[in-house]
Order: C-alpha cells, then structure tokens, then sequence
DNA sequence: GTCTATACCGAGATAGAC
DNA sequence: GTCTATCTCGGTATAGAC
C-alpha cells in the first residue's frame, strides 16, 4: 500500500540526513528528527535499535545520492567531459558549500571519530568517489599517476569547502574551481 | 610564586586542548578535562564562567602555536624557503595528520557550527595562516595572485588532512605534500 | 505496528562549606 | 581561592498499553 508520503523509516533517514548536513548527526537529538518527520520519538526505536544504526542509514543514503549524480556524469562521452561536469556541479553549489560544508566530508569527517564499524562505513564516502575520479583519470590517458590526481582533485575539493566553511567565504569555492578547471583542461 | 607545574588554569587550557585534538571539543566533556587536568571538576568554574569561554581559550592557545611556528619559518631568509618549510612540517606530521587530523582545521569546523563569536573567533584559525601564506607569494613575485594561491595551498593542506584522515591514510599526505613542494618551486 | 510514559544517565552548571 | 555535593536539563533508550 502507498501512500502520499514515503513510509516513516524513509522519512526519518531523509530528515536526519537534512538535519544532520551543517549541525551535525551528533548534535542532532533523536526528538528534532522524530518531530521533523511527523514520527513519535519512542516510534523511532521500532525501526532503528540505536542511533547509530540511524547514522549507517544516513551515510547509505549519502552513497546513494553520490552514485545517482554519479551515473548522470558517466553519460557524457569523454572522461575529460566527465571531471569538468564533477567540478562543475562543485561550482553550482557555492553556496551551499560555503554555508554547511560538503554532506559527504561533514559526515565522514564526524563519523570517523565515533571508531568501530561505522567508522570504517563513512570512509566511503571519500573512497568511492576518489575511486570514481581515479577511472576518470585513467581513461584520459594517465594511467601512471591516476591515483595521485584522484587524490589530488578530491582534497581540493575537500579542502575548499572546509575554508569556505570555516571562513563563511563562498569566493574560496569560485577561485578554486575555476583554478581546477583550468587544471583539467591541461591533462 | 611558581611550582613545578603551570598554575591549574594553564594546565586546564592545555588539558582541554589535547583531549578536544581527535575527539572533537563538544565530545570532550568538562569532567574528562578536569580529571586529566588534576583539577576537582567544580572548580573549573572559577576560570571560566561557561564551557564556551574555555573553548576560547582553546582556539587562542591554537592561535598561539601557530604564530610560534610561524616566527621560526619568518627566519628563514627567502619566501620560497618560508613557503616550503610550511609544507615540510606538514609532511613532518604526517603520522599525526592521518590520525586526528588538523588540529586548526578540526576546531575551525566545528566551533563553526556553534555560531556567535565563537565562530567569528574561530575563523581566524584559517584566516591567519592564510594570510601569512599570501604575504610569501607577494613577496616571491605574485603581487596579483598571491590571494589565489594562497588559498590554494591552504585548501590543499586542509583537504589532504581531512581526506588523510577519513580514509586512515597517512599516504595522502606523502602524495600531496610532495605534489606542493615541486609545485612551490616551479614558481 | 503504533504511540505514551518514563526510566536512566551523563552533561553543564551552581551552592555553599572550608 | 578551593573543593564537595548537588541541582537541572536534555539526551538515548525501554516498557508496556492499545
């Protein structure tokens, strides 16, 4: 049976999710989650036995919505097309990235320290899209260094939304990309 | 009068310091900092009036670090030596790095999020090493990028740290640090 | 399956004796 | 100035009625 709105455990990962990208999934209370998403706090324990496990959800879902932009990119014709569109999508979000950070860096970044599985979980989120840039690089001709220009393009882009961040500047993420375009469009 | 060891409100600072490095400040409760600190948990109050205040103190004492690395590097006799003593250090800590990341960077993110004048204060975390890193390439000869590429080497460091850390590999910050020493001197 | 009431704990913060 | 005892609140998690 459907209904007008997802079922309560969708709704619950997608508002902790929202809830969690800027404040933190820590400092983020089961009971803000649970009235966000119209789900009686006590209720949230019927689909998930801690809040851990609601976090291994939350990081699912950030792995899903990497890999559905993911698949976007990989329709266009040539990797060197596909690494441009990845910095481009970067650029578009200026401002978000400036106001609350990369969703997948926060996370992974605050995850890491909670240790144990859910630790080694997170790390995803930086290991599958470095892998994905890493392909990108090999088909464009760099099979030698693929791996170091992978990890060099994906810290940058870490590295600008932590400063814009920090700094409240969302010129850091405009220089930046604008600076790695060029980048690609040397290799 | 001086004993052996700092008065207890350096020694809390300090205390308060190393166990927020890794864990993360919020996480690091007041009683964790007075135990460690030797110090009854009740008498944290009278050197700081709230758990904010002595967050403060933190991002000051980190504040401070940073310029004393900063005076050493100021002796060195050229910009360009200045500049890649910087990255040297980086790559010296690399162990560290990996471990619990940027001891800047981590307290900039997260005070951040707590907004008011903790996250203006907390800004200068980044806006200080940047600014002296702008200082190096004006002097080198980029008296019209030297912001651009100021930004870019600390975006660099930021996000090999991050991602060196999420991934709990130390090999990102070898790969990085060596991709900005030669690119410092192609300058 | 769903919801209410509540147990329980650890946190920050305060009172007041010494 | 220093320390002990304690208050209060908000958080996760559970018990058990419906």
């Amino acid at each position: 049976m459907r209904t007008a709105q997802p079922d309560k455990r969708t709704r619950l990962i997608e508002t902790a999710t929202k809830l969690a990208y800027g404040r933190g999934f820590r400092e983020t209370s089961l009971a803000d989650i649970a009235e966000a998403a119209r789900v009686p706090v006590g209720n949230v324990y019927y689909y998930f036995k801690t809040k851990e496990e609601l976090a291994e959800a939350v990081v699912e879902r950030r792995l899903e919505e990497f890999r559905a932009a993911r698949a976007e990119w990989d329709r266009l014709s040539s990797p060197k097309e596909r690494l441009l569109a990845f910095v481009g999508s970067v650029q578009a979000n200026r401002e978000q990235l400036a106001r609350g950070g990369c969703a997948l860096g926060g996370l992974c970044t605050e995850l890491h320290k909670e240790g144990g599985a859910l630790a080694k979980r997170s790390a995803a989120l930086f290991n599958e899209p470095m892998r994905w840039l890493e392909e990108q690089f090999r088909t464009v001709g760099h099979e030698k260094d693929s791996r170091e220009l992978a990890v060099h393009l994906f810290c940058a882009f870490q590295g600008m939304a932590a400063v814009a961040l920090g700094t409240n500047d969302r010129e850091v993420v405009v220089m930046e990309a604008k600076r790695l375009k060029d980048w690609i469009g040397t290799l």
